[in-house]
Order: C-alpha cells, then structure tokens, then sequence
DNA sequence: ATAATTTCTTAACATACATCAATGTGTTTC
DNA sequence: GAAACACATTGATGTATGTTAAGAAATTAT
C-alpha cells in the first residue's frame, strides 16, 4: 500500500496513537481536484477540514469591489480549514481554491469531535493546532501593522520559500497586503542590493 | 455572595454545568492589577489564561525600534492569554499591562486540560472560543490589507464602542497600524463629514 | 509552432500615510 | 494654583505604495 503524507504526518505528529491513526485513515476519504477547481465557495457552509496530501490551496476573500485578499496557503502536509463556519455551521465568508493539482483528505468535524472525546492525546494534538494558528495569525497582523512591504516579502521568502516558487505573484502580492505592481518594484530592489 | 461577571459568563455560556461552573469559580484566583501594572511581559513563560472580572488590558508586542504594536484589548468578559506560550512553554513575544484598574482571574492551563479531558461540553466551548479568535484575528488580517485607515477606524468604532472611550488614542493607532497623528487626521475628518 | 491569454515588469503620476516639529489641551503632582 | 507631564492636534514635508497604462514575458490553447 501506498505510504502517504497524511499517515506520515499522522505517525510523526499524533504519537503512540496506532488506532486512532487507523480510524482517520479509515475514515478520511481522499479527493481530487484540478488546478483552478473550488473546495469551498463563499457563502457555502462547510463541515470539513481537509489534510493536504498534494498539491497546494489558497484561502482568500472577496472585497465589495471585487478584489482577493489571500488569508493563506496550503502546501502538502498543511492543513485548511474554514475555522469560523465549520464550528459554528456559518456560511464560509472566504473561498478555498486549488492552485496546482491537488489532493486532499476530508476531515468530517464530526470525527475530529468524537476522537477528541475519546482520546485525550488526540485532543492536545487538535487544541495545539489551533495555539499555532493563532500564533502565526497574530504574527502576520503584527508584521501588517508595522514592517514595511519589502521587508513583508522577505519574511516571506524566508518562511515559505517553497511556496514561493509555485505560486503566481500576484498571490503573494495579495497574501502581503499590496499590488502585484509593487511586489514587482519590490522584488527588483531586491535583485539589485544582491 | 457578590455575583461576579465571571459567574455569569459562565453560566450564560457552558450550560448545564453546575459542577464546572462551581470548578471554575473555586480554582481560579482572582487578582487585581493597578493601572499601568503588567501581567506578563515579553520573554517571560506563562501557564495561565486571563479572564477579565473588570477593567482593561492590552496586549502588546514591542518591535526592534521600540515602537509598540496592539494586537488586542481585552474589557470585562473577554479572555486574555498568551496562546502560543501557554500551549508550548515558550517565552511570550508579547506584553500584557493592564490600562485601568483590573480584577481578572487566573486560570491555569493545566485545569482547563482536564476539565476539557472529563467533560465534552466544556471542552467544546473551549475549541469554540480558539475558532473564533481564529475568525476575528483573520478579520484583522483582511482589514489590514486592504482597507484604509479611516475604514479600519469606522470599523473599530462599530465593533468596539466601549473600548473606544476607555483607550488612549494612541493605542487605537496602534492597534489600527497607524501613527497617533494620522489618527487624529482621520478623526477630524469624520467629525468634518458629520 | 502560432496565436491567444494571462502574468509580470516598467514608467509616470496620484495619494495615503509617516515623519518631524510646533502648539494646544487636559491631568497629575507638589 | 502653578508647574510638569502626558496626550492630542495641526502643519509642512517626505516616502511608500496605489493607480493607470503600456509593453515584455510566460503560459496555455489551437
């Protein structure tokens, strides 16, 4: 059988839990989706959380005049959710969208719940994702609110290098909170100071 | 028995739960903090979440120019805590002071895992209180790329009215991510539009 | 391969916001 | 009540980033 990242990441992350990692397994169906395609629209309610096995995702909204602000990616082994409305069964406010190939593991909430229930392990791990997201969240607004965009950009490329170089500028240009034009203007500077 | 907001919260948000409830109240110790006192500053490890009795706190991170940037306030029955530290026995990266006098009580990280290991209701109110931070940290994020100042600041008056009043403007500029004196432009422009 | 479409770069110009410096207002302290 | 201090406003000026528009490069489709 086929090893995947999913199990991988399980075995290495979820320790000592050889039959709660079969259960998600088990239990997680796999899908596949094209380069272009849409997990999630907004408006839409969703209940799932997806492991990303391959491929890589985008989360971004849409603004009253019709402008993306990227929220966040997610490469092989990241996980993407639609936090707000899958606990609350709100209608999404963002979209998820795969930007190469993709395919992912679909997590019920269902199941996250009933295994956190049973397995105190699994419940550190699950509340422990949740601490790190809200750190990095935290990061990014502290560097929206201070660092100028250059420096943005650097932080960037020295946190998701790999990202980086699979994903359309104007992507990181929203991710960074600025136009596709000034992370042209910014990445030139760059190549000129080497 | 005075009837703390604390008390109340508790009761209006995890139902059913006489025993918690009484739990909560018996094991968390209340403190008071004078104004301009700090509850936990930058470098320091913290095992305890902070909920506020009465009063204002803020949360802080300070950059490598000395500038401070406010990445939340915290008036009487909202949470305070250090996520990332508490979950993994890091040093804070931020600060928390309080603005006003403020009573909160402390709760340690270690009941909120075994009250959240015997019981699924509270460890569901739990889960649910990280999601929305989630959601209104991703908010900020948002704003912050992509609307202007004076949006951000109609937005801030909109969601937080009280918080409003009780802050020095100079912290609302820095929660908003810009400098005192631009605030005050903004301000009196809306005053001009009115 | 060629054409068509999308993405990236570059330039000129506009604007929002920062910076610096001065003045004004209110609060605390003695 | 005066002095000292912190905070808020205002003005002049600078800079980073946005906007618009054009062309170059890369990607995708025919």
């Amino acid at each position: 059988m086929k090893t995947f990242r999913f199990k991988t990441y399980l075995t290495s992350n979820v320790e000592s839990l050889e039959s709660i990692n079969k259960e998600l397994l088990n239990k997680c169906k796999q899908q596949q989706f094209k380069k272009g395609d849409y997990l999630l629209r907004e408006g839409e309610i969703s209940k799932t959380s997806y492991f990303v096995e391959d491929g890589l995702l985008r989360q971004f909204s849409v603004d009253d005049k019709g402008k993306e602000h990227v929220i966040q990616f997610a490469p092989e082994n990241w996980f993407m959710a639609n936090r707000e409305g899958e606990c609350f069964n709100l209608p999404s406010s963002y979209n998820i969208e795969a930007i190469e190939d993709t395919t992912v593991f679909i997590i019920e909430k269902e199941l996250i719940e009933n295994l956190s229930k049973t397995n105190s392990v699994f419940l550190n791990f699950n509340i422990e994702l949740l601490h790190k997201h809200i750190a990095s969240l935290q990061k990014r607004i502290t560097q929206l609110q201070s660092k100028t965009a250059k420096e943005r950009y650097l932080d960037f490329i020295k946190t998701y290098p790999d990202v980086l170089m699979r994903v359309p500028q104007t992507y990181v240009a929203s991710y960074l909170g600025i136009t596709p034009e000034s992370l042209s203007r910014v990445r030139k500077e760059i190549s000129i100071n080497k």
